[in-house]
DNA sequence: CTCCTTATGCTGATATTTTAGCATTTTTAT
DNA sequence: ATAAAAATGCTAAAATATCAGCATAAGGAG
């Protein structure tokens, strides 16, 4: 049993692995800069230890600088997440997601964008055929 | 001040939320059913209710039947998860949440569905254009 | 060296969440 | 009509999560 799921954490593990996995790793009071109405380092910390028990977090020195990283990949994480939202929102459905996604970014891209995205459907495609 | 955000949720409200996201609309029964080592009907119906007190839930009868369904539109919960699963995972990055959904999916994609892929894009690009 | 910051270990109070029970009413099925 | 099932209102204990303090060690800057 290697780890148990993030609906095992609670309010402010989640916020907290939320920061981490944007920022890829962070320090304590890096973490704390990113939290709105933040409590004390001494509580930050302390929820970061506990998700180093849980296994959610490693903490190593770099240097001489200590910073808390996910101990699962990045990947592995925003898989499991990606899952849960097309489960939960989508049906399942790639097809719906990929909408929803056009229609909330729909200003910001340009027609490059756009291209690319074919490009990266294409592949997809190509890729399913080999 | 309309409805709080999801962040406000403990973990049970939150696992019975995506449920109900899940099925549009459930009974606590339903609810129930879903929760893998479930609590008692009591525990479901109460933090039913307290979804329902911090207005995320509302609870109506159709027919002689009893359900509730979450208060915001399903699009608009959508949006804030994909906003938020962007910018924890895919750097804001749309392509990349693209592509992992498409590697995620990979196998299961048929020629068809990559073709309305296609469509999907190219109307969200002429829908960018006018 | 001395001071400040960062980090650590540990502890315990406070707040929130989670749970279950009981009594009662309505609905459904036999 | 009666019994079982589904809802409801209310309450309070038990379990977790959240927070903050204190004492202290180690690195960095003046």
């Amino acid at each position: 049993m290697p780890h148990r799921l993030q609906n095992d954490l609670s309010k402010r593990e989640r916020q907290i692995m939320a920061i981490i996995y944007k920022r890829k790793k962070a320090s304590v009071h890096d973490v704390l800069e990113e939290i709105p109405n933040p409590p004390s380092y001494s509580s930050v910390r302390a929820t970061m230890n506990i998700l180093k028990e849980k296994g959610f977090l490693k903490h190593n020195k770099q240097g001489k600088k200590y910073f808390y990283s996910p101990t699962i990949t990045q990947k592995k994480a925003m898989s499991t997440a990606v899952k849960h939202l097309l489960t939960t929102h989508f049906d399942s459905s790639v097809e719906k997601a990929v909408t929803a996604l056009l229609d909330i970014h729909n200003e910001n891209l340009t027609e490059e964008d756009f291209l690319r995205l074919m490009q990266i459907i294409d592949k997809a495609r190509k890729r399913g055929e080999g």
